[in-house]
RNA sequence: UGGGCCGUCGACUAAUGGUAGGUCAAGUGCCUUUGGAGCACUUUGUCUAGGUUCGAAUCCUAGCGGCCCAGCCA
């Protein structure tokens, strides 16, 4: 037996790497790292990084290590570090080291005076407004500042100063002394540290001065001798600078390696503004199920499995592109489909009463747990007189194409007999609120003996023996493609969609649902992939009680072909 | 109008000078005790104009279009 052809290597990143491993680089050493800044949940378009991070160190036998970029004490928090650790294991990844910028805070500084004593870096008065004014603008050179040539003496006299905490907030800098006039501004002697008398989440009040991002990514990834440093596309003019500190250290030489950040329709992927929508209550904290946040798709119902399968799915390149939601959804079906159990819940209930079913009869129907998958078994369902069906699954005038219970129409309970509508109870608003049925007692289990076909099958749930839950159906957090998308002078809240979340509090369930448990996942027959929530466990007052999210629908033919009518 | 990066089906992505392929979406049919799933089939693409070459999505030139950069954020 022959092998399937050789894969080609896929990807830009993969082929370098593959083509350093090939000429023994670094003796053939693969070392990378995730480096967030704990300033925010990770998201989405976090798992295409970790994904790459991760999953390209690992194909090649190298390792990863977790770092955290926390050079910015007024924004970062421990709360975050808790929640990227979980995430990033969540989404099933094991990282070697686990180390933070602010480990090497003593070697930057080290780093930095020899730079100074080297002659290539300076601490410079001018105040935050006049540096940008030195600077230039895109199409104009920028200006030396008149404090670039001081003597090594007074550099290091006035860096060691800022380090005692000497000097007040935003009063003094320590520049790179690169070149003013470069097109590329990140090379107009880029600010290193700056002043923060600022409490840090993990070392305290220990420093008054930190460093620059520029100033400590190329060396944190140095010093972990990491061999590819990817990021994403926007630091690309950074590259240069990146590379100058490690050269004027002589240090390990990390190669930085940029690629496209992941985008999705409807979806918002600005840490700053998915904290804006957490501070302004728009959502209900950062793992709400409509967040593109890991934890707000754990809570969804996601799965990290599907995650992987779409980020691997849609690729990475240096293209500005803009994937689909509707991939993203395919690959949560995909894994639900092959993984979730198959159960009964009535959303909108009606009521229907099978008049010739005997009052107290009770039937266990068997019911199948998951056809793509034999060995989930089956599981009994309480059949009896009156049920509910889903008020979707009756019309009393059918359109054209309607295939469920309408008056006269024989259609089949799932597991359960074939019925037929006789006629309705209405409410004084004139709407359906009971429908009386017969049943076929020879149909039991969904066949007839006579071999006589039904177009439909319907879900139900016996009305005695059901549970009550709130049922959480979510639709885009935003109802733009781009929520970015407003008109002059308008804010990205606009584009929020009123209808994202919508609450049923009275569906009804089958009754083995009682002890699901909480982040749970199932088929609700012909409606969608749903997860028990959290907040079930405080119905202790109701119990059984239980609270779902749908994480996503299924495909709906139907509604589809309704949609295609109504225009 | 400085510099950098990038233009392949509707979306994403392969083809590394030699058959433009895959996934999603869309559509058609089959099948079905989920109008689910599955199966089969179909539609649509190399930004434009020149050039090099036996041969160009790929290399060159020019144009056009998009994204990023003027934080003491990352």
């Amino acid at each position: 037996m022959s092998a399937a052809p050789e894969p080609r290597p896929s990807n830009f990143l993969r082929d370098i790497i593959a083509e350093d491993v090939e000429s023994n680089k670094h003796g053939g050493r693969v070392q990378t790292r995730f480096p967030p800044e704990p300033n925010g949940y990770l998201h989405i378009g976090h798992a295409k990084a970790i994904c790459l991070d991760f999953g390209l160190a690992d194909e090649f036998g190298g390792h990863t290590n977790l770092r955290f970029d926390d050079t910015n004490p007024e924004r970062e928090d421990l709360e975050y570090v808790e929640s990227i650790k979980n995430d990033v294991n969540w989404l099933g990844f094991k990282w070697d080291g686990l180390y933070y910028a602010s480990d090497y805070f003593g070697q930057l500084y080290e780093w930095a005076i020899e730079l100074i004593k080297a002659g290539k870096a300076y601490v410079d008065d001018l105040t935050a407004e006049e540096v940008p004014k030195y600077r230039g603008s895109l199409t104009e050179p920028g200006k030396n500042s008149p404090y670039r040539n001081r003597s090594v003496e007074e550099n290091l006299n006035l860096f060691e100063r800022m380090r005692a905490g000497e000097f007040p907030d935003g009063s003094r800098v320590l520049r790179a002394k690169i070149d003013m006039s470069s097109p590329n501004l990140n090379m107009r002697d880029p600010v290193m540290y700056r002043i923060l008398h600022a409490e840090h989440h993990r070392t305290g009040n220990t420093w008054p001065i930190y460093p620059m991002y520029d100033f400590a990514h190329g060396q944190s990834d140095s010093l972990e001798k990491v061999t590819h440093s990817m990021c994403s596309l926007e630091f690309a003019d950074h590259q240069p600078l990146y590379n100058w500190f490690i050269e004027q250290l002589g240090i390990f030489p990390s190669r930085q390696i940029e690629f496209d950040r992941l985008s999705l329709t409807y979806t918002m992927m600005s840490k700053r503004k998915l904290r804006q929508l957490v501070e302004e209550g728009r959502v209900n904290g950062w793992d709400d199920p409509r967040m593109p946040t890991l934890s707000g798709m754990r809570r969804r119902g996601y799965t990290p499995e599907a995650i992987r399968n779409f980020v691997k799915a849609a690729g990475v390149s240096r293209t500005n592109g803009i994937v689909e939601l509707a991939m993203l959804e395919h690959f949560v079906r995909e894994d639900l489909n092959k993984n979730a159990l198959r159960v009964m819940a009535v959303l909108r209930p009606l009521k229907i009463v099978i008049d010739n079913y005997p009052e107290n009869q009770v039937e266990e129907m068997d019911a199948v747990n998951n056809p793509e998958d034999p060995s989930a078994g089956t599981r009994k369902v309480p059949f009896s007189r009156v049920l509910y069906i889903e008020q979707d699954d009756f019309r009393e005038e059918p359109p054209k194409g309607y295939f469920r219970l309408s008056p006269g129409r024989e259609v089949r309970l799932r597991y359960g007999y074939f019925i037929t509508a006789k006629s309705v109870v209405k409410n004084d608003d004139g709407e359906v609120v009971e429908v009386h049925c017969t049943y076929d007692p020879t149909t039991r289990g969904g066949n007839a003996p006579d071999g006589r076909k039904v177009k439909s099958t319907i879900h139900w749930v016996s009305a005695a023996h059901a549970i009550d839950a709130e049922v959480r159906v979510y639709e885009t957090l935003f109802s733009k493609e781009n929520p970015d998308e407003v008109d002059e002078g308008g804010d990205f809240t606009e584009n929020l969609n009123p209808l994202s979340l919508e609450v049923i509090a009275n569906a009804k369930l089958e009754p083995s649902l009682a002890k699901a448990p909480v982040g749970g996942r199932y088929q609700f027959e012909r409606l969608g992939y749903f997860c028990v929530d959290p907040d079930s466990v405080d119905q202790d007052s109701k119990p059984g009680k239980r609270v779902f999210n749908r994480t996503v629908a299924l495909k709906d033919t139907w509604a589809k072909v309704e949609k295609k009518q109504k225009s």
